[in-house]
DNA sequence: CTCCATCTACCTATCAGTCGGTAGGCTGCA
DNA sequence: TGCAGCCTACCGACTGATAGGTAGATGGAG
């Protein structure tokens, strides 16, 4: 274990937050570059080409997100609670700023004009991720927590749909408690009262 | 009136179809001049920066919106017909792939890297829908044809960033009937049954 | 004659990406 | 132990393309 992060995770954390606060086509290898302190061409040597660094850092979020989901679920039988989780791990990144936006969003505004391997993986991600939803809804209308008036699938799209939006609203007003307000919103018409 | 559109309107529509696929960082002057075929700096006569068209854009979306918003009002005196013909003008757009995303949603989205007068044009269109859909949903909580949980501000933020987020998802699955879906089980938890 | 739209020709800055090369660490072998 | 050979990481200098934008000439219409 070394103290300082390798060049190359510095990459791509420097990747992540400019496609975040700018998306793909809004930063150059010279902004990643100028950040963390080394040349351009250094850059390609890690990720041959920009599609390739951003692709690395859509699946590094998929990996961190099936992570934090697996172990959500660990710790949270109840459907219910697992939703306010999620919602409250978006709430926390906006507030403090360390991820104001989804990157697999960000990128999926952008979708018509991405490199085609790059907008498979994007597109990888919101399958997964509806995926993931639409069992949590299921399970959460067994338990009794959660009160769907549509089919799971189609429940999980609109819950997806609005935390997305959300993100979209909180910054375009430049207020990042209103993702919070927002979310509220949506969980107290979903969840059920106990 | 004319046969053929003014060459500055045909570089507005191009700009806004440009705008809309993607986004303010993702098209070029050379990308229109192509398009209509006209030189580069014939656009710099029309508009002078790019950031100048992108506000015309913007502003002219702002203008047709308001214009349809009190032609709705005018027509259709139910509060929760007004936000399912609100919904619906979105789906018809874009199924037909007219336009099928919103302007200031996109911007909304590149607001961090975006010019400062762009910014606060984009963010003048979120301050003015959002005042429209509350006094839309106080009206409708007045004549019971909206059921609310929450003040009407702040459902008036959850709803507006539901669709939103539905054209998000439309884009991210590339299947617009997504939209149509999305926000038809929005309109089945706000809009009372009669 | 004037005005306006459009043109050609050009500018500087930046883009993603390539090239040849260097510094230094590791490995295997004599 | 010493050294050859290879490796990773990085560099300066560069490429062709493209970015947004400018200057000044041209040509047609009122």
């Amino acid at each position: 274990m070394q103290a300082t992060r390798s060049t190359a995770d510095q990459i791509l954390d420097e990747g992540r937050r400019l496609i975040m606060t700018r998306g793909y086509n809004g930063f150059s290898y010279a902004d990643i570059a100028d950040a963390i302190g080394i040349r351009k061409p250094s850059i390609h040597h890690h990720f041959a080409a920009k599609s390739d660094l951003a692709i690395a850092v859509v699946e590094q979020s998929r990996a961190i997100i099936a992570a934090q989901v697996e172990l959500l679920a660990e710790a949270e039988p109840d459907a219910s609670e697992q939703l306010r989780a999620y919602a409250a791990y978006w709430e926390r990144c906006i507030a403090d700023d360390s991820a104001p936006f989804c990157v697999a969003a960000m990128l999926a505004a952008e979708l018509p004009s991405l490199p085609d391997d790059l907008a498979v993986a994007v597109r990888g991600h919101f399958a997964t991720l509806t995926k993931w939803l639409t069992r949590l809804l299921t399970l959460g209308a067994r338990q009794g927590s959660v009160s769907l008036v549509r089919s799971p699938a189609e429940e999980a799209d609109a819950f997806m749909s609005a935390i997305y939006g959300a993100m979209l609203s909180a910054r375009a007003f430049g207020e990042p408690a209103r993702f919070t307000t927002i979310t509220e919103t949506l969980l107290s018409r979903v969840v059920r009262l106990r």
